[in-house]
DNA sequence: CTCAATCAGTACCGTACGGTACGGTTCTGT
DNA sequence: ACAGAACCGTACCGTACGGTACTGATTGAG
């Protein structure tokens, strides 16, 4: 009943546990899921076994954990809410596109990506589901809220947003994604990927930027 | 010494392993790796468990030789010799859009590819490499060698083949893929193959569409 | 100082799996 | 018919892991 409780906050764990889960995290990247046995946890973390099924529950709620406190370090960018012009929006997606491939090929991304793709074929979807509405969502929401204030303004071709979003998603990324997912690695040009987001966004441009402007 | 020896295959694996591999991968399907067992298989395939290790080493061996024997039964689609029109260019691509997306949502893809990712995550890139260079790559080959004939013939503007291909892939696929090996289901809209293909090629020659012609 | 709660460290249990060994059976070539 | 190989089914072994129980140390409140 200390004055701890009444204090609001979106992240559901103490420190101490957001440490653990931090370390659990180090071991999932660095060795997969194979390698996050809850000793292995216990003793990188220093914390007993106890105390982690005591937090956790069981070690798919280890899992869980691990999921949400990393997605709930994901923030939108902030956004643009005056009307902005041509030149605006075009640096804005290749931002976009350069964060998204710079995200989706981090190491911690994969790591994620690839467990919770091991629990879908256990037929647990819930990682996935957490992965897909609290990470790439939140900003894939945000950009797609971009698309269309840029419709309205006249930027882009009237055209669903959300289907603009997945095209230019599409073009940023292409098969990269599951190539890293499976060990593949970046050809050198792939790795430039202030080219690559401005090929990309060069591209989505031809298909729905409106061609009756300034 | 039998005559059977002298026949020359590609599959160095016999009928009765085959059959076993089969099996294997049913149960892989069915429950993902954690249900890739060899007591499973044995009892699935009819065998023993000594006939397993003696035909494929240890349970490496085994995933690889699934993998393996699933990426032989891949067929390149035949390609065109001759000259070619547009339109039938457009078929082709609509066609190869189409394909790639139903063999891509299949569960037996899905399940390889959760399988490979699994075992890029220990580290172990061999399954992946196999499944990129014997399934994908394969009709990947042909189609931008498609694209390449008809960049020659003057259907598409002239640019790197194989970036052309990746676009298309892109914008065949989006985050389809990652979000089906996520356990995600596709919408309604994203089932409709035919017209996700329509669009995807509409786009594909908006970006390479040779504008100098007939 | 004392009591209660928390937690690290360790030991422990049951289970499941990879891999091996062996007895019995079927198939094959001679 | 016979010998030998291949093979199925089962039992077995060692290990590793998820989960639990116990002990002792630390901390904070009254």
């Amino acid at each position: 009943m200390a004055s701890q409780e009444t204090i609001k906050r979106d992240e559901p764990f103490t420190q101490r546990q957001q440490a653990v889960l931090d370390c659990a995290l180090n071991l999932l990247v660095a060795g997969g899921e194979k390698a996050l046995t809850t000793a292995a946890i216990a003793r990188e973390a220093g914390c007993s076994k106890e105390s982690l099924y005591k937090w956790f529950g069981d070690r798919d709620g280890l899992l869980a954990a691990i999921v949400e406190h990393q997605a709930s370090k994901v923030r939108a960018p902030d956004a643009l809410d005056g009307p902005f012009s041509k030149q605006t929006l075009i640096q804005e997606l290749q931002h976009f596109a350069e964060n998204l491939i710079e995200v989706i090929s981090s190491d911690i991304s994969l790591a994620l990506n690839r467990l919770a793709i091991g629990q879908a074929s256990r037929g647990d979807v819930a990682l996935g589901r957490t992965l897909l509405h609290k990470g790439r969502g939140r900003i894939g929401a945000q950009t797609t809220r971009l698309l269309s204030a840029a419709m309205q303004q006249g930027h882009l071709e009237t055209a669903p947003a959300k289907e603009a979003y997945h095209v230019l998603y599409g073009l940023v990324l292409k098969d990269t994604h599951v190539r890293l997912l499976l060990g593949d690695e970046l050809t050198a040009a792939e790795q430039d990927t202030a080219t690559v987001a401005r090929k990309a966004v060069s591209d989505f441009m031809k298909l729905y930027g409106a061609t009756t402007e300034d």
